[in-house]
DNA sequence: CATGAATGAGGCTTCATTCAT
DNA sequence: GATGAATGAAGCCTCATTCAT
């Protein structure tokens, strides 16, 4: 959908990675505007004017990353999923996998986050997006009669919050998995909260 | 606690506060980094040295800001429960504040969301203390077996995630409190993650 | 017409004007693009931000310039035909302020030429300005039958074409007065082709 | 005297007529320093490094289109002339000519212009050359008694000035020829300003 | 003959902050 | 208490040119 300049060689191809992998740690340790796009290029090992052949502005290159972000996260969820046939242990098995992957994506969590001010769309695309494929899933259980009839997206955005401010409160501020204790108390607040008025 | 210089006199004060007023006004809609100081002085009706007589920096005077919001919204949220005695009826008139307020003051959660990235400690102890206060209330209740018995903090942190979100989906966002049946609809995942196993 | 930053103090103005005077001389010397803000300022003896007070960009300083040198040579060319009865003795007194014009403001005869390149609007203003003054003191002058009746704009147009040119060869290229005996060709060649049919 | 590479080949003939041609229409355009060699080379369908297989610098190319056009255009006027024994015909029709050229060359014609600040050197010899063949035409005229004894160099820049201004006003600027009128009004002025004063 | 990735200097502009009045 | 001119560092981006393939 964007016109970003694509690189027609497989160096060009590396390069590219190379860029994004350091605005990555640039953008997570220092913040969009702390970041300078020389200091990314420094940290990728290429000149200055080499960046704008491969993304248009600073922006831009948040704008990737955080699609990029959105798919990953998009992507370890679904496997977490997969093989699970009832709803509830999709969720919790989600739900550790949410941790584990803010946890091992802090620069990206916090790129994410930035967006917000950058560009505002990206931002609601990602939970948008996100929402939007957690929501079709909590509905096809509803179906099952696994979950109780709320309506989906509201309780999709509802679970993302749970699971948003966990992930803030001990991966990125404290560096580590919650709890199990946390993850177990979150966890029972959220079953009783979805499972259907008589257990299946 | 505070080193910032204070006025002392009432046309001091004034000033402050039309500065103060100002830089929500600019910080909301430019963020943080989009807002110089210089608008926010044009838009107060001072000369931009004025700025510098109230406040050493411009991020100081977005903690202050910070701050100043964590206080009122504590502030909204325990007089919506004045008077009620039943927690689940606290909670549900602690929702339906924080989601008028979170309307009222737009500028001011761009504002928090921005000091994430100016000055992390701020941002964190918006929250710490936020939870804080919600877990002892949380607590209390279940002390008096009005709630269920898992860890306060847990269910503090998932409660302002499930509030978070839907304010941003719709306050924020749509400019708009959410419509009631989505209030009723994350209300009752609410009520049934949170009430005690047998009701009272 | 134009939103320029308005000094308000003397000191403002003084240093508006040095900055005035620096971009005539670099633009004069190094041409529009070959001129830097950094080397303007270096020249006013002032900090490069400085410039950015009393001018919105580099195309800025230019078009005013532009249009000083308009006023200046329009008033010069006034000045100079001043007492005179016959418009062909204006002609002549006009040439001869215009080479002297020329030759006194090369900076600003280069920056007249450079503004084509930057903003053609200022660029023809300037020349359609001349050409209105120049052919509306002709008009008078076939009113009075001191010339021949031809469409006064065409020979506006034609005898800015001289002067200019004859101004280019000399003044600019050469750093000198056209010799006597060019003054004396191009004024003979002019007289002809204006003065009316039957000498008054 | 060109130190121009050369290319042997028919393929690179074409290569560079191409990006010759390319480059008459980015600075006619967007002006010397408006249109980037990239810019240049994207429409000749090019790669970037090719330019510099066939011109040194950018300046190189826009000497080359200088020099070029000069020759087109004194090709154009001597055509004009041909086989016209009176030379207030030469005249008329060389005007003609000139508008007519002017009209379809206006990127050459910004060229040109621009090139005084680029290479001086270009851009007077471009008018050198052009007065010198003027003036020796003229100069024949006035032995055969045709013209006016004044002196030819200064009649030639007088007449080129005429045309510029007349073929700037209406071809470069209203991209159409002057209307008949206007051509008419100023060839009376030039004949009457170059006529000798007893008709031959 | 041609490619296109890479370079790195350099330019314009913004802006938080200082300071003389 | 207030002003507003001045500062100068720093950032984003463009672009002519080079070079390995």
């Amino acid at each position: 959908m964007s016109e970003l300049p694509q690189p027609s060689t497989a160096r060009g191809e590396a390069t590219r990675q190379k860029l994004l992998a350091a605005a990555e740690e640039e953008f997570g340790e220092r913040g969009f505007h702390g970041a300078s796009v020389s200091a990314i290029t420094r940290r990728a090992g290429v000149a200055q004017g080499t960046f704008y052949l491969y993304f248009p502005s600073k922006e831009d290159i948040l704008r990737e990353l955080v699609r990029y972000m959105g798919a990953q996260l998009r992507e370890a969820l679904s496997r977490a999923g997969e093989g699970l046939s009832q709803r509830l242990e999709v969720e919790r098995a989600g739900f550790h996998a949410f941790m584990r992957f803010s946890l091992a994506h802090k620069n990206l969590y916090r790129i994410v986050m930035q967006s917000q001010f950058v560009d505002e769309a990206v931002y609601r695309e990602y939970y948008r997006t996100l929402a939007g494929a957690y929501a079709s899933g909590l509905a096809r259980a509803q179906a099952l009669g696994q979950l109780r009839g709320a309506d989906p997206e509201t309780l999709a955005w509802s679970l993302m919050g749970v699971a948003h401010f966990l992930g803030l409160r001990y991966a990125i501020w404290e560096d580590r998995l919650p709890p199990d204790e946390v993850m177990a108390a979150a966890f029972a607040f959220i079953e009783r909260g979805l499972e259907p008025q008589e257990p299946a």
